[in-house]
DNA sequence: AGGAGGCGACCGAACGTTCGGTAGGAACTA
DNA sequence: TAGTTCCTACCGAACGTTCGGTCGCCTCCT
């Protein structure tokens, strides 16, 4: 499933898609031209306008799969959850894991929304599918406030608190460190429960296979540079 | 010490800091242009550098006075503080703190390390400055874990984990929410301690006189439009 | 034959930056 | 007091470059 960016016969929508979301998340949407694009998939940059509408289409259709594959795969693991306990504890575990396995699609995901267009019908439906996406926290954290299991003092305080809490792993993870991904999750599903004052439970790990595999999320994008930590 | 951006008899200098704070955190500092800061004071693109070398240096002045406030403010708290939990407290305290009361500052400071050349004299210094703070965390997570205080797998990992937390602050916190600053930092103390495993402490609340203000930072800086969570 | 894929050349606009010039005031001299 | 000389702050216009995007043509493959 790994995609060669300068393999001519490779699907070049494909392609693009994955050298876009290496560079929007390296240097940023505003500062990638399409030529940069256009040089990472050798071609020039008229031969990117035959594949993308736009910049900007191309920017809001990578967060769109994104998004919505985030979306799908939430909602297939909670199907099969009970007590918001449980739930939090998915979507949790969910959504850190998936910002530790796709470092580079998430940091586009969550920083470049203020690049589209306000107003315009792509910035809309992200937004849209976020909504949806957050219900679910919104959801379980009232149910279990409701249920008496959660004790918070500000649902809204606490539902973005563990989110950017989640997101965050998309800045700092690395696979080669000294804990694995699951113990990640599992970590953070222990803080996430106490931050709503419910007790900590055994948690069953949560069935990885069931996340989103972005294809265009290259294997290495954990030895991509960043701008910090660079000689750590 | 409010900074009125068109007003022609204040420090043009801070004028044109507080206008590229702004623009810079709301559009990002490669989608904001040097006319448009012009805009913002009531200059012409020319008249901008008067007073600025180049639109690098202006973001790289920013950064640097920025990060030097956190960390002046960082050593003076920790001079009276004994135990590495109390210093831990501290360190997650004031630096939620600072996020929550400087967001678009804070934004700036850590989102647009990447804007600086890579290599450039601005870039390796205000890094330089960063490895400097982060040493106060690194320190006092090995101080713990070498007493027996704190039990972590994963110092690194922890201490990634813990600061996105509190960076991630910047994101979301509103003054008007149902949480008071004060109340915030306490819980993600509270959080914190239990992330290394020491036993929660009746936590002396940081003083918050000691932290840095920047004079830039707009008053009403958490009215700023935020791309997402717009219309919530 | 014809469509898909791509190239070179090009467009108008915007970019960061520079330059020559000027209004206004302070400072000094005659 | 009047005149000369500076200096600070800023503007209008332009520099070369790059931007997102378009157009026509060529070359494959079917």
């Amino acid at each position: 499933m790994i995609i060669d960016l300068t393999d001519p016969d490779g699907d070049a929508h494909e392609r693009i898609r994955t050298a876009a979301v290496l560079l929007f998340a390296r240097q940023g949407y505003a500062a990638t031209s399409i030529r940069d694009l256009g040089r990472a998939v050798h071609m020039t940059n008229a031969g990117i306008y035959h594949h993308v509408a736009s910049k900007e289409a191309l920017l809001a259709d990578l967060m769109r799969v994104a998004q919505q594959g985030l979306n799908d795969a939430t909602e297939r693991m909670l199907a099969t959850a009970g007590a918001p306990a449980d739930r939090l504890a998915l979507l949790i575990g969910s959504l850190t894991a998936v910002h530790a396995r796709n470092p580079l699609t998430t940091r586009v995901m969550d920083g470049e929304l203020r690049s589209l267009t306000p107003g315009s019908a792509a910035h809309d439906e992200i937004i849209a599918l976020r909504d949806v996406y957050e219900a679910h926290w919104r959801r379980t954290l009232a149910d279990g406030v409701a249920g008496g299991t959660f004790r918070v003092a500000d649902q809204k305080l606490t539902r973005l608190a563990l989110m950017s809490m989640c997101t965050g792993t998309s800045e700092w993870y690395r696979p080669d460190g000294d804990s694995t991904l699951e113990q990640v999750c599992a970590e953070f599903v222990t803080i996430g429960l106490a931050a709503v004052r419910a007790p900590a439970q055994v948690t069953t790990s949560p069935d990885y296979s069931l996340l989103p595999d972005f294809p265009w999320e290259p294997p290495d994008a954990h030895n991509d540079p960043r701008p910090d930590e660079a000689r750590r």
